[in-house]
DNA sequence: GCCCCGTGCGCG
DNA sequence: AAAGCGCGCACGGGGC
C-alpha cells in the first residue's frame, strides 16, 4: 500500500491513499500526523510517499512515529534530474510539479526546510477542512509521483533505478534516525585526551583567543627556531613561506609532505605543531561545545550529498573524525558496537561491474590483492598499487608498469576503467551500476577543451590537462558510485533486519555510516543477532545490485565496547 | 566588519 | 611513501 502525505504546520498532516491504479483516493486531514503515521504503520507494509525525507522525518521521530519505507520525492528527483543531464536544479516538489506542468520553476531554497510546506496550515487549520494550497501540493506530490514511477519504467535498467530510488529513500530514513539517534560520545574521555595532548583548556579572556599551553609552547620554540628572531604564526602558510625563504629555505607550500623533506630546526616543531593545532581547531572543546550533548555526538548527515552518491555531512565534522578520538567513542553501560567494514569494496565493485573472470575470481575470496599478487611476480603490495592506480588515474612512480601488468592479465577490468575515463575525457558522463549519473562537464570545460573549428586558432594549452582531469573523474567515478550503490543498499537491509530484532533493553540502532562502514549501537545480548543480520544485509546487497556474480562483498565486523578497538 | 577564496588536512 | 578520486571545515588574507 503507498499513501501520500503532505506535513502541515505543527502536529497536522494531509494523508492521501494511492490506490494500485495509481489513482488517488480522498484526502484525510490528520490533526496528529506522528500518531496516524504510527497507526497505519502498525497496520501493515506499506510505503509513504512524502516530498522530503529531510524535513517532515525529524519531526516525526521526535514524536515517535518511526516508518519502514518512503519514496522521497525530493532525493528522486535529484536522481532523475542527474539522468537527464540536469543535476544541481532545484529537486523540491514545488520546482518538480512546475517543471511538469511546464510552468517556471521556483528557484531552490523554496522548498528548504522550513519553507512554504511549514505554512501550508495555520494553526487554526487543525480540525477544519484542509486549506486549498495544501490540497493542492498534495495533488502536485501525487502527479510528480507518477511522472517519476514513469520516468523510471522508462530507464534502460528500470529494476536496477527503481532499485536506486528505494535505496536512495531508505537512505534519507536512515540518515534522520541516525542524527536523532547521535553517536555514543564520552565528553570526559575526549577532554582528557585534549588535556593530555594540548595542555589545559585557556580560560575564556578578551581579544584574540589564546592557544592552549602546549601549542603556545611550540608557537614560541617555533619563532625562536628562525634566524630573523621576527613573530612567525605558525598558522600562516605564507608567513612560514617568507620565514624559510629567509633562512635560504624555498619551498612551494606548508604542506606536511613538503615539510617533511625539508632540512630547518623548525621542521619538526611545524610538523607537532600543525598535528595538534588540527585536533584543537576542528575537534577541540569548542568542538564538544557545539557537537556532544547528554553523551551523543548529533551530526547531520545529508543523504546524497555527494554527487557519487556517497552521503556528506553538514556541520560537526562526522565524515572525518580522526581515528584517534575513536577512543571517545563508547557504547552505553550493557551496550556494545558491532562495527562493520565493507572489505577492500572497490576492487570488488570493478571486477563485478568489469565481469573479468579472472579478476572476479580473484574477488570471490577472502583477499583481492593477496588473490591477484601471482600476476605481479607474487608481490601483494604491487598488485595494490596497480588497482588503485587503475582506479585513480594515477600512473606516477612504478605505477605506469604495474597498470600494463594489469592491462594484460586482466584486459576487462583495465578496459572498463580505461573506456570511463575516455568518456570522461571526451566530455561524455557515466553511470553508477545501479544508474547514477555523473553531472555533464561545466561550460567552462567545454570552451577550455572544445574545438574552435577553425584550424588557425591555437588550442588551449589548457585542453590536455582538463580533459585527462575529468577522466580521472568519470574512471573514478563508475568505482566509487557503483559502490555508493552497494552500501547504500546494504545499508538499507540492515536498517531493514535490524527492525526485526530487539531484547528487553531496546533495539538495535545504526548510529554511524560513513561510506563502507556501520556502526550499530545494541544491547550486548543482540550483538550475534546484529552481526548476521550484517553478514545477511552484505550478501543480499551483492546479489540486489550486482545480480549473479563469483564477487563477494564481505564485511568484516568486531564487537567492541570502544570505537578505537576495532581495528 | 563581512564575504570569498586558497591552503592544508582529516576521513573514505 | 605518495599519488590518483570524493568530500567538510578552520584559518589567513585579500577585496569590498
Amino acid at each position: 500500500m503507498r499513501l501520500a502525505v503532505v506535513p502541515g504546520a505543527g502536529p497536522v498532516g494531509l494523508i492521501c491513499r494511492i490506490g494500485d491504479d495509481s489513482r488517488p483516493g480522498a484526502p484525510v486531514l490528520a490533526a496528529d500526523l506522528a500518531s496516524a503515521i504510527r497507526e497505519h504503520e502498525r497496520s501493515g507494509a506499506l510505503r509513504w510517499v512524502w516530498p522530503c525525507t529531510a524535513e517532515i522525518y525529524p519531526r516525526l521521530l521526535q514524536a515517535g512515529a518511526r516508518v519502514q519505507r518512503c519514496h522521497d520525492a525530493g532525493l528522486v528527483e535529484a536522481l532523475l534530474l542527474g539522468r537527464a543531464g540536469r543535476p544541481g536544479e532545484p529537486a523540491g516538489l514545488p520546482a518538480a510539479a512546475a517543471r511538469l506542468r511546464g510552468a517556471p520553476v521556483p528557484a531552490a531554497g523554496l522548498s528548504a526546510p522550513a519553507g512554504p510546506q511549514a505554512a501550508l496550515f495555520d494553526a487554526g487549520d487543525i480540525g477544519a477542512v484542509p486549506a486549498a494550497t495544501a490540497a493542492a501540493a498534495l495533488a502536485d506530490l501525487i502527479a510528480v509521483y507518477g511522472a517519476q514511477q514513469e520516468q523510471i519504467a522508462a530507464d534502460r535498467h528500470p529494476v536496477r533505478f527503481s532499485l536506486l530510488a528505494g535505496a536512495e529513500s531508505a537512505g534519507g530514513l536512515a540518515a534522520a534516525e541516525m542524527s536523532a539517534a547521535g553517536l555514543p560520545w564520552d565528553a570526559h574521555v575526549h577532554n582528557e585526551m585534549l588535556t593530555e595532548l594540548l595542555g589545559r583548556r585557556p580560560a575564556p579572556a578578551p581579544g584574540p583567543p589564546l592557544r592552549p599551553a602546549r601549542l603556545a609552547e611550540l608557537a614560541a620554540r617555533i619563532a625562536a627556531a628562525f634566524g630573523s628572531g621576527r613573530p612567525v604564526n605558525p598558522d600562516s602558510p605564507a608567513q612560514l613561506v617568507r620565514a624559510l625563504a629567509a633562512d635560504g629555505v624555498r619551498v612551494q607550500s606548508t604542506r606536511q609532505s613538503v615539510l617533511r623533506g625539508v632540512q630547518h630546526p623548525a621542521v619538526p616543531l611545524l610538523l607537532e605543531y600543525k598535528e595538534l593545532a588540527r585536533l584543537h581547531a576542528a575537534y577541540g572543546w569548542s568542538w564538544l561545545d557545539t557537537w556532544v550533548s547528554d553523551g551523543r555526538f548529533h551530526p547531520e548527515y545529508v543523504a546524497g550529498g555527494v554527487v557519487s552518491g556517497r552521503w556528506a555531512s553538514r556541520g560537526g565534522g562526522a565524515l572525518q573524525i580522526p581515528k584517534l578520538l575513536r577512543r571517545a567513542v563508547i557504547a552505553d553501560p550493557g551496550w556494545t558496537f558491532v562495527v562493520a567494514d565493507a572489505a577492500q569494496l572497490e576492487p570488488r565493485v570493478l571486477a563485478a561491474l568489469a565481469g573479468d573472470g579472472a579478476f572476479a575470481q580473484a574477488a570471490a575470496g577472502g583477499d583481492v590483492y593477496a588473490a591477484l599478487a601471482s600476476a605481479f611476480s607474487g608481490d601483494r603490495a604491487k598488485a595494490k598499487v596497480a588497482l588503485l592506480s587503475a582506479m585513480y588515474g594515477g600512473a606516477g612512480g612504478e605505477a605506469g608498469q604495474l597498470l600494463a601488468v594489469l592491462r594484460q592479465r586482466f584486459p576487462q577490468a583495465s578496459g572498463y576503467v580505461e573506456a570511463a575515463a575516455r568518456a570522461g575525457e571526451e566530455g561524455r558522463v557515466v553511470r553508477s551500476v545501479l544508474g547514477r549519473t555523473c553531472p555533464p562537464p561545466s561550460a567552462a570545460w567545454r570552451s577550455v577543451t572544445g574545438e574552435s573549428g577553425d584550424p588557425d586558432v591555437q588550442r588551449d594549452p589548457g585542453a590536455g590537462r582538463a580533459a585527462r582531469a575529468r577522466g580521472r573523474f568519470t574512471r573514478n567515478f563508475v568505482v566509487q558510485a557503483s559502490a555508493a550503490d552497494w552500501a547504500l543498499v546494504a545499508l538499507a537491509g540492515l536498517r531493514q533486519r535490524l527492525a526485526a530484532i530487539s531484547s528487553a533493553a531496546g533495539g538495535p540502532q545504526l548510529v554511524f555510516f560513513q561510506h563502507d562502514e556501520m556502526i550499530v549501537h545494541c544491547p550486548a545480548g543482540l550483538a550475534d543477532a546484529v552481526t548476521a543480520a550484517v553478514a545477511e544485509a552484505a550478501a543480499a546487497a551483492g546479489r540486489l545490485v550486482f545480480g549473479a556474480t563469483p564477487v563477494s562483498f564481505p564485511m568484516t565486523t568486531a564487537v567492541v565496547r570502544c570505537y578505537a578497538d576495532a581495528k
